[in-house]
DNA sequence: ACCTATTTTCGAACATGTTCAATATTGTTT
DNA sequence: AAACAATATTGAACATGTTCGAAAATAGGT
């Protein structure tokens, strides 16, 4: 089993080198092979698919994220500061691979494949993703209510993968348009939240959260 | 230049048919050159890249989607009802394609492919996609303020290509919850909209218009 | 009609993700 | 230790998007 084990992790940790070092489209099946000293067939062996490979890379980014998140939170109990720094860790987090987000995006996005966010083979690294909100909305001391405070973890990844969205195709100087986005986003979300509150908010929430219950099956 | 023409247009139609037919991956240009009666490299000397193709069936369910839209606004004149409306008819121009829709997803994502819904080189068909949403703000008369009305058209595009994005994920038969999804958003546009109005609406509005300033280049 | 430049067409070649049958290695059983 | 089963490993082969240099067709000018 070491062997094996051995092997598998060769293999990681080249492609995820290669990733950083030469984006999606330039880290071919060939040369992760070459470098890791195994043969191209046998690289297969261990991964199925070339996305496979790139789960691992996205494994390890949202630990990244995760860590970053936990160190930067601090004292922070204000659900929309706590969303800002979530929001600002992941762009740190995913900055290192922007030059090539365009490729990673195209393998992410098919429904089909091993590393599209949405889909079942990724429920593990998406449940990672997840938490970071959870904790966003969890470590807050504002008052939401109930059957919103219930969604918004969820509602909140999806605003991230948005952001996301957006920074792959943000080219201002360090993606700054995306961070001036996240706090800014983050900034109306805070404002607006209170006035869920309000009575005549009922309404269009309840229509929201039905809308919600609709989309998820 | 007939001639010329005339190969353009056979490879056209006969990529677009198989596109329809077989769907995006099945659609290789060795088959299109055949069924064209051309060479593949003679494929290439009009379309530079297999998503090229795509962009000319872009266009076609582009236009597809204004005519539907015309044909179903009627005597509309409620934006909300206007809006849903041309999301409907957006997912009935799209809906021969949802089969092979990941396909098209994945070669349309990347910011740099041809058929990039955000990308430089499908300026054409998103002023027209842009277009329909115009007509749903200017056909309506209900009141929305200035400021909002003029980056509606956009923003509601931008709502539409979410639900496009959600559609292709719907495995639900005839996607009837994508189609819910989007009678659903309508009507809880059309019910936060007249809020849009309302004295203490002013803070959160400005601030989103500023965001999109952000955002927008 | 002939020559030249431009446009169009061709098909072989290349790179890369992926598959597969054959071979080698390791582990288990007797 | 020998025989058998499982697991690992290999490298050639395949499909497909794309490139490229050469050939053919066409257009324009004299």
């Amino acid at each position: 089993m070491s062997k094996s084990d051995d092997t598998r992790a060769k293999i990681t940790e080249t492609a995820i080198e290669s990733f950083r070092a030469r984006g999606y489209d330039q880290t071919t099946i060939r040369l992760i092979a070459q470098e890791a000293d195994i043969s191209v067939g046998n690289a297969y062996y261990y991964f199925p698919t070339k996305n496979h490979l790139v789960q691992e890379l996205y494994l390890r980014v949202q630990g990244d994220h995760l860590e970053r998140v936990h160190a930067a939170f601090g004292t922070s109990t204000d659900v929309a500061k706590r969303l800002e720094i979530a929001l600002l860790c992941g762009l740190d987090a995913t900055g290192p691979y922007h030059d090539s987000a365009a490729g990673f995006l195209a393998a992410a996005i098919s429904p089909t494949s091993a590393v599209s966010p949405f889909g079942a083979d990724s429920a593990g690294p998406r449940a990672m993703a997840i938490e970071v909100f959870q904790e966003v909305v969890d470590g807050s001391t504002t008052a939401i209510p109930g059957a919103l405070k219930r969604q918004l973890p969820e509602l909140l990844w999806l605003a991230y993968m948005g952001l996301t969205l957006f920074w792959v195709y943000d080219t201002s100087e360090g993606q700054a348009r995306s961070r001036a986005l996240a706090r800014g986003a983050s900034q109306l979300f805070g404002t607006v939240l209170p006035l869920a509150r309000l009575p005549f908010a009922r309404g269009p929430l309840n229509q929201l959260l039905e809308l919600i219950r609709v989309a998820r099956p």
